[in-house]
DNA sequence: GATGAATGAGGATTCATTCAT
DNA sequence: CATGAATGAATCCTCATTCAT
């Protein structure tokens, strides 16, 4: 497992946390709705500072560093649950995995709503930022991979997922599951989804959209 | 139809395309390049013109409009696809859903591919700019569905789709499709496509990932 | 004597001496040495307080006033032995001018080494501030003048001196002994002087380094 | 001998010469004003465009390079005479050493008046940024040694000079070289030196300032 | 008395845009 | 038409200084 310590080397280099003072709430509060709004590039410093705008690098240092400030702690937040402690939620009883499914859109769905401007802001500069992708993406996809292919062939033992490489099945999943969010938390900016929404591509996922009688594998 | 003329508009503000002198046409490269690499924002004109700043302003009048210029005809020949031409092509022979869904993913993949950095660009600044996605995702998202819709509904009534709404397997196919060239295109700049992974998702558009005797509908 | 009172004024606008503190001690130590390393203009008061950025304020005023309380005593300190006590030193006993000489650079090497980093400050601040130096240059030239051009008129009426201007020698010795210690110590940063650099200095200004028996005078 | 291209390294970075456009010479004209009478660090670059701030960038890319491009051309014309050129001057007549001396400090002088403001740049930065110092200041001692060196051994042969290590005459000259010429035009920042300042100074280097039967050696 | 968060004026630098040649 | 020097507003950042705790 690479890059282990992306995460934790871009920890170190931020403000520890705890010790928010206001101004530095106002801060990073005004920093996330116009990073998210505008995106980093196009939001100056000045903007970000309803008062002082020193006050900004006094705290933070650089406004780049601003911006590790409120990505860090959702990036750590975010990538347990796609991981390991997705194997705990399953171990302690015998859900289906159409109830797992739907279970891991809603859990993530909540998060995101919760953080949806930071997550808008993730997903802006990791398309943007070549430095970025290069180090998140690859730590990303390891972390969420070796969880995912567990519970896959759990899944698969059980007999309720298809014989095809556990990896083919992951990547559908990815596919599908990020176009999901991306699609509507950032291209779509959604405030809320739906029970029905993620109840539809729960099904989807699980039966195609083609009729069954009529699959021409 | 809203904003039906969106293009139009845009189109018109933008210097008479076919005119292209050999200067423009290395601009226009290096722009693509530079803002498919480091994004519109990051890219100083000074970079884009390595000779002579003037020129770019001579022939586009302003950064804004270059995007634009590189941006409308990519816009043009993306949309059509998506929408009328689909129907054509499926009229003249009886191929079956599974083979339209495979092909309209080659075709695509090709498109995108041939126009990568544009595609790119295209993205990220639909992401960033709040003007750019309300103005052009309504339009594309109805452009896109009157035509899809027609044929969702020709293979159901072929029996090939699930006996669902129309526009509920829209919204999977949409999912699946945007995140498919997204992840691949954008996030993960890949420069290739194996008909394997078409194959592989038209598949798992098709059937899902469930197994068929284990369905919980 | 012009300008006789600028020390006072100085002295007067900075903190009464004696009554340090130990957070003054520190705060003084770390300025000296800042200052003499990097200048006063590139050195923050950031990087003068480890600590409390505020200290400094409240017991210096202004950034400012802490150079000047830095500077103050070293001056006061440096100027008498240039002047009226040097010839209270001659007095009590009748050394050649070559022992005078020998044992003011000595006296004065060891000043300077005691106080290596204020002289750096001083002789930088000197040369980049207009004001110090247009108020303290003629202060400490007339100073030292008038003790020196008693003592060369002594020592010429003894005949150890040329038959000169005593106007004369005494800017030849100025030039000498300001480029001797400046060179050391500023520009070379030297943190000792050898007995051999001393007397071979005061052999050149005494004997020049022409060959006696080829002056063509 | 060591670093021998630093000069050069130094002068790639800068602009290249002779291409000044007429808003070019007026900024370096501004800059070395200013630079003289304030200081680098004490001079903003706005006070040095009068008209549009931008315009050092795009000429100069930096402050820092702005300083550079008015002091390699002088430094490239400063140390050649005080080194090898200087042997030539002396080959093709047989003058004195004192008569080598003295228009040794003519000709310096005059350089020095024609940059006076220049020199004072360069002494003050020199002092006070250990960077240059390291850089410069071992090129310059190497550089104008080996050239004195041969010079004095000359004169030490034809008996005009004292039969002492050619290192030693050579620290003496350059202790009261330096000396005499950083007073003068750094620190009292004179605008002109009279022809009997400079005889007295040789005078002095040549013969001492003691009484030539009192010696005491 | 000490602290350090907050301040805001000022500084170096960037960059889209203009315009004279 | 093409050029690239000049522009100046805007940007990130620094820093001496203040003030509430």
């Amino acid at each position: 497992m690479v890059n282990k310590n992306v995460l934790n080397a871009m920890a170190e280099t931020i403000k520890p946390l705890g010790k928010k003072t206001v101004k530095q709430e106002q801060i990073l509060d005004a920093a996330i709705t116009l990073f998210a709004e505008k995106g980093y590039s196009n939001t100056s410093t000045a903007e970000i500072a309803e008062v002082a705008e020193g006050t900004i690098f006094k705290q933070y240092g650089t406004k780049e560093n601003l911006l590790l400030s409120l990505l860090v702690p959702f990036i750590k937040d975010f990538l347990p649950v796609m991981a390991d402690e997705l194997v705990k939620e399953l171990m302690n009883d015998d859900i289906s995995f159409e109830e797992f499914l739907r279970s891991l859109f809603k859990n993530r769905t909540a998060f995101f709503l919760e953080n949806r401007e930071v997550f808008q802001i993730f997903i802006k500069e990791l398309i943007y930022r070549e430095d970025l992708k290069n180090e998140l993406l690859p730590y990303i996809i390891e972390n969420a991979s070796s969880g995912f292919i567990k519970v896959i062939e759990i899944f698969q033992k059980r007999g309720e997922l298809v014989d095809k490489e556990p990896e083919f099945i992951l990547k559908t999943l990815s596919t599908v599951i990020s176009g999901f969010f991306i699609s509507r938390f950032v291209l779509l900016n959604r405030h809320s989804i739906s029970d029905e929404e993620i109840d539809g591509i729960t099904f989807s996922i699980l039966n195609g959209i083609g009729k069954v009688d009529s699959i021409t594998t």
